[in-house]
DNA sequence: GTCTCCGGTGACAACGTTGTCGCCAACGTT
DNA sequence: AACGTTGGCGACAACGTTGTCACCGGAGAC
């Protein structure tokens, strides 16, 4: 007995169908949909009519599949964390770039694991992504090879990526806190401290490198016990900046690599009651830094150009794939409120 | 001549090329693929070892085209504005729900614009996606039929979608606006005032609704010169503010509907001096809010349990088409910090 | 020895689309 | 009148995969 239970049509209408109702070929079906030259205004009225009355939808993946390009019109991108303002807000400037160009995004978080990137990498292939970018962790991107060689270009984000030569854009990290530095400087400071992540992050080291070379140009070094790396979360930057601000003589400022060492930081200076007397300026901006007593000033990334110009790097690397990479850098801008204009002698 | 000069072989490699080098039909290399029953085991090493010397990896949407099921292991979601933490924080867990289940996710921002967010449904749809996962706007989606009828399923999240029945998971947002109103009442409030958004947006029309049945059950009624809706920015609720703690007798607290209110909020109780003497909680939780002075208490959203209900929701959809709709809410939470406590008398 | 059955396998169609090619009618040119 | 050209169009192959089916050889039943 027949199943007549059944919903009457799950299936999708295709050209088939169009070209039924229109009483036309397929390949004309094809022709009007992609406005290919050659078919009389009358006859695309028709096929137009049976699109609008079925309700067609251009299948687009059965579409790349056949096609000379193979584009799929979508792209993958790899973040750390998007639940991170820093990742999402970059997320959401490359999602802006790519509906530009009718493209669609694909997101993943590989939470800092490479073997997580890798697998995510792996899948947006198998999905047929026209090109990837990453946000790189790890120490060996060359995996990336396979996928070049199949023609998907790879642009890094944040960082540049390792063991693969890649478009890339990344902020003026190093330039970010040299100028912290300087601004702390110019209000009398010369013990300063500083809050970092691990220095097998990129950006982590840029930071702290720029630190340090602008430290020297000052007072001809930076002085080592006030420098802290490694700290991965709020709570290891709380207690490294306890045990700095226990130090005899204890600094009078502070730069803080990121928002996470940030957070931290302000915690300890307000159990320790230092707060308005300690300067502190911080990477990234944060929702309500200026709302804090003393406000805080950050260096902000621009986070929507970082965004934007990785998108359009990629897409002018899928226009001209042969073209020599390009390495672009992103200005930061410090943002002066109060905690960077407290005194050294507060 | 012939052109010499393009890369040697930019086509991934297919079971085809798999095949040839297992000296098997290609049929066996799917079943091999496939994990299909019915093929020796000196076979099917065979075949993996000429995939792994190949480096194939299957075509997803090939095989999705021809697959009875049609399933392309990828689902789309419609947030508002991705960059919002809000948003990011529902993707995140999404995220991590379908990667569980080896799916991956198309995310797009509608900016809260019907028109968008229909085109990336369409989109969506055209690359065959399994389900829809959507923080709907604008008053009907009843345009989701078409994407129903054949055979995707659409979860809402944080609102339910209107014209158009379907799951959903969204927020005790009036349990939690009340348990606000409460929290302040203890503390000898009874002149409290609201800051929201549009009333046509769902949670803030619930979040009011809370707040009011809250207030008539403990002093009659909310007095109507303290409820300001329709604040789109915190520029607009700052102005707001400023005006209603004009008022005389001016309130003693503040609800605020959501985070902007509240960014906006703090500002203008900042500048009129009164921030340590009007007891403040705010629908959201912010980073950074347990920093400021007076800490901001709070009704955090539980985000992670927003999105991973939405998730599974969507996959238990997928595994039963027919199962009555259910719409699921997610408790919140209030975070008491100091802006909270201030008494009425202060 | 013949027949049946079954595990293992491959040839081929099919999915919805685009690319290639050739057909037909209408037209202009010799 | 015969010929080439052109615009408009459709038949069919192909993309990389899975579904259907039939084939082959050997084991077991009679």
């Amino acid at each position: 007995m027949a199943r007549t239970d059944e919903p009457p049509d799950r299936r999708a209408p295709t050209i088939k169908d169009v070209a039924l109702l229109a009483e036309v070929g397929i390949k004309t079906v094809s022709r009007v949909l992609n406005a290919e030259p050659g078919v009389r205004p009358e006859t695309r009225d028709r096929v137009l009519k049976a699109v609008e009355s079925l309700g067609y939808r251009r299948n687009t993946i059965a579409s790349s599949i056949r096609r000379r390009d193979r584009r799929t019109a979508s792209i993958g991108l790899v973040v750390e964390d998007l639940a991170n303002p820093f990742a999402s807000s970059v997320t959401r400037a490359i999602q802006d770039y790519a509906a530009a160009r009718s493209h669609l995004v694909l997101v993943g978080s590989s939470d800092g694991d490479p073997a997580r990137e890798r697998t995510l990498v792996q899948e947006f292939g198998s999905r047929l992504v026209d090109g990837l970018i990453i946000v790189p962790s790890g120490a060996d991107q060359s995996y990336l090879e396979y996928e070049r060689a199949h023609g998907v270009p790879v642009v890094f984000v944040d960082r540049p990526g390792k063991r693969f030569k890649a478009d890339a854009v990344v902020s003026e990290n190093a330039e970010g806190t040299a100028a912290a530095v300087r601004h702390l400087a110019a209000r009398g400071h010369e013990r300063i401290a500083f809050l970092g992540d691990r220095q097998s992050v990129y950006t982590a080291a840029q930071r702290l490198a720029g630190f340090k070379s602008a430290m020297e140009a000052l007072h001809g070094a930076a002085d080592k016990r006030y420098i802290r790396t490694g700290l991965r979360d709020p709570r290891q930057a709380r207690d490294a900046a306890v045990e700095v601000f226990g130090l005899d003589p204890a600094p009078t400022a502070l730069v803080c690599g990121n928002n996470l060492a940030a957070i931290g930081a302000v915690h300890a200076l307000q159990e320790l009651g230092i707060r308005d007397r300690v300067a502190c300026i911080a990477f990234d901006d944060v929702e309500l830094a200026d709302l804090l007593r003393p406000s805080l000033t950050v260096i902000a990334q621009d986070t929507a150009a970082l965004g934007a110009t990785a998108a359009r790097l990629l897409f002018e690397r899928l226009d001209e794939p042969g073209a020599p990479f390009r390495r672009t850098t992103v200005p930061v801008r410090l943002v002066p409120r109060e905690s960077g204009e407290i005194p050294a002698s507060a």
